[in-house]
DNA sequence: CCCTCGTATGCGTTAAGGCGAATATATCCC
DNA sequence: GGGATATATTCGCCTTAACGCATACGAGGG
């Protein structure tokens, strides 16, 4: 029986790169995990938004999920093959240069220094 | 003023590569300008269809085309940015590995030549 | 000028995806 | 159990795009 000819299947990858929000988001997950509702101060969009958006990411298998009481915290995902893995490496790459993608992270920064400091706030209030 | 955020344009590149039958043309395309009658013969796909996807690529600014006589030609456009050019060299270097995609390139060997030949053939009949 | 060949485009249908608004689910705390 | 918070999903609307089919356009040859 003759193998189907499969094309590299790298045509879903950039389906789920080809959109600016899931770009936003990949640049910054790519750096630690992170969780939904700083996803959604430093891109000041809707919850559902970023959420759908994330969801579709976790169907292209380009990040994961795992969840920690009430908050989801999303991280990359390891590429199923070199090839995807060196689109992803190269689009990372290119993010980081991008000035715009660097104002994201940045703000990102300050969002978890925030979210770390009322976290410790409640475990000092405990 | 202030200038608003682009986030780089990657964006529609990806969706320029998000699908298989254009990877297959870029892929036939990259090595040198082919004629579209050429990759319809590769893919064995609709003529139609082959030119519409051709119409997306130029309009992505991926590919240019050049007209000789009746026959239109094919060939990558140079990237805008750093970025993109990054993006598009490691696609293409992924292509080049995958099987199916190595066949594609065979059978364009084989067409070009039959091409050929019909060519050098219409020149001795006249 | 008409015919043919190579290529592009219009049309109608269908499917996918993006958005906001509303709602559902899950977890925690009281 | 009930309320509050974090996140996911559904719905309806709209746009884009993929496809097959038919047709238009453009160049060359009789």
């Amino acid at each position: 029986m003759k193998r189907k000819a499969t094309f590299c299947d790298l045509a879903p990858l950039f389906a789920a790169l080809a959109d600016v929000t899931r770009l936003r988001l990949l640049n910054l997950i790519a750096g630690r995990e992170v969780c939904v509702c700083n996803l959604v101060d430093v891109l000041g969009q809707s919850q559902p938004k970023i959420s759908r958006h994330l969801a579709y990411l976790r169907r292209a298998g380009v990040v994961s999920a795992r969840r920690e009481g009430k908050w989801m915290h999303y991280r990359m995902e390891e590429p199923k093959n070199a090839a995807m893995a060196a689109v992803m490496t190269t689009t990372l790459e290119g993010l980081k240069k991008d000035d715009a993608m660097r104002a994201d992270r940045e703000k990102l920064k300050k969002v978890c220094c925030v979210t770390d400091v009322s976290r410790d706030l409640v475990k000092i209030v405990q």
